[in-house]
DNA sequence: CTGAAAGCGCTTACAG
DNA sequence: CTGAAAGCGCTTACAG
């Protein structure tokens, strides 16, 4: 015998008691409860997971999908790190567990999904790096189970998602460099096929045209989330007949070799152009001039996505429907020397 | 009625059947597995998990725990998530759920793992970052959980572990550098309390005496995983009486804030300053001069921490006990241009 | 406040 | 090759 059963016939007790004891019913005699928690923790005693699960019907646990794709924003540096001490800590006070639930590329991301989800191994779901078009979406609303995107999508309809505000960092971005003067100003878009790539350029090509300004698609870089990616897209934006003298800069890690590049050239960032970056990355905090960017909490944006699930879950009580957060996280922007007048 | 039942009634079978039909048992006639198969595909049917768990006595999934601490190897860079890939590489061929399990920087790391160990969540554990003392492992053989974990350490007894060959990189760099002449040879050692710390550390000592040089602590230097931390090596290491002629590196990526420093004072990588990298990373592939350093493949190590794990769960028809594997995966030399002769 | 008992959805000896 | 039934370790109405 074991488990609850052992632990129970130790204390002379019902297999209900100790499992109401443990489970926090009050109907349970105080001394009664005391006994057991004691006896429970001497023994490194913890209920089953499964059977608990079975005779719940919930896991109280959530899984965050993330894919394996270096090409990704939440593949690399301390972004997902962050996002998930964001998640931890607000799940972790609802008793929640959460599972990271990697998609490696060999791996058909729908079907991977479909198997967790078929198989309840879960009771909510994270989905992050939505596509546009994302099957996964509707995958998940068929299935009922709750869930979040960390990214928007043209799938589905009334889910929640929670996302950057990248219009606003656009129109930040564009505003500012109008400000200095500059009508040339060029952007790159980050390559693969996550959504925030057409989100983000649709936001240039409407603040273009907010300030009156040509879209040109000549100033339109593709570029992925690697370094020396900056150092190409320097020399095809000056050697244009008519330069761009700005450039708005998706994976902000660019910037590195936009700079080394530009100082190859005998040219200054900010002065010969200037630049600013989407997201502040930590790789690049070092950079000299200082990189005008904006600001993202990492953590606000995993906490986010958690309270946008625990929301939804049946645990929270709750009579009324539930109502979707569709959330763009503001970002702040954070002023360098990047970026200044236009010259010339 | 649901699950297994449902499907069984609707084809005219038991449950027993359809189970079999399912898990591939062979006695089962073709006709009937072919129908209950359709029919399962058909209606998005898979076991739910937690009752199969708790039938069954296992769970077909594996958990990592990581730690979300920014000063560990494993918290930035591409590291993690090719160390997944291989992981998953491995684990999906056996039908096995990877689980990533974060802990939270507030959450107790020991706490945590206690609670995933005693519920029965996962069949088991990968460890990532072990520290010198370790009591995550004691806690993992006493409960009889299979684990491997990423890192040595001092705790425990016959477990199996897979680490970095960090012996093997610090010997052939020393050699490298003493063939090139150097004599005062400076390491940066990682900050944090993961053992491959004190681990790097020792290897240098003993590849100095081996040589007959002399250890001199004033060019040991603690430095975090972050590229300027660079800049203040090279001040130290240079305002020396004795200045360092040669460096090795532990977080490769401090290389950048080295070389900036060194443009800075007008001096030169591989000329006035030998420089080695521990293990190459993305972030300073674009360096110029290219630095020497060593080429791991992150793919291998999840794929054989995955592997040495599966040697030791029950599924794998095994008679004989378990063989711990105790690996340290090596790394290979990538020569570039930051070292050479010792000048002056 | 407590216990006996049913039930969660599977798997698997056992019997045929 | 198939089915009836027990059992996995919990939780929870139900009765007292």
């Amino acid at each position: 015998m074991r488990g609850i059963a052992r632990l129970a016939r130790e204390l002379g007790v019902s297999t209900a008691t100790v499992s109401r004891a443990l489970n926090g019913n009050p109907n349970v005699n105080a001394e009664t409860r005391q006994k057991v928690l004691e006896a429970a923790h001497r023994q490194g005693y913890a209920p089953n997971q499964a059977a608990r699960s079975l005779a719940q019907g919930v896991t109280r646990s959530v899984g965050f999908m993330i894919e394996l794709d270096p090409e990704n924003t939440a593949g690399t540096d301390y972004f997902f790190m962050g996002v998930l001490e964001g998640m931890q800590n607000v799940l972790v006070g609802q008793g929640l567990d959460l599972f990271v639930l990697p998609c490696a590329r060999a791996q058909d991301n729908f079907v991977f999904l479909q198997r967790i989800a078929s198989r309840g191994v879960v009771d909510g779901m994270i989905l992050a790096e939505t596509r546009r078009i994302d099957q996964r979406i509707e995958l998940l609303q068929s299935s009922h189970i709750p869930f979040v995107t960390l990214g928007r999508s043209d799938s589905g309809r009334d889910y929640s998602w929670i996302d950057l505000d990248f219009e606003g960092v656009v129109a930040t971005a564009v505003d500012r460099l109008v400000g200095f003067g500059h009508r040339r100003i060029a952007v790159t878009v980050p390559t693969g096929d996550a959504n925030y790539g057409p989100i983000f350029e649709q936001a240039y090509r409407d603040n273009l045209a907010r300030h009156g300004l040509p879209y040109d698609p000549d100033i339109v870089l593709k570029a992925g989330r690697r370094e020396d990616e900056g150092d190409a897209i320097v020399d095809h934006l000056l050697s244009r007949p008519d330069p761009a003298t700005a450039v708005i800069l998706f994976h902000e890690v660019t910037a590195i070799g936009v700079y080394r590049r530009l100082d190859q050239l005998r040219l200054q960032p900010g002065r010969d152009l200037s630049i600013i970056g989407c997201r502040s990355e930590d790789a690049v905090r070092f950079l000299a001039p200082e990189i005008t960017c904006f600001h993202l909490s990492l953590q606000d944006l995993g906490s986010a996505a958690a309270r946008a699930l625990l929301a939804q879950l049946p645990s929270s009580a709750r009579r009324e429907p539930v109502e979707h957060v569709q959330q763009r996280m503001p970002l702040t922007l954070v002023p360098g020397k990047s970026d200044g007048p236009r010259i010339g």
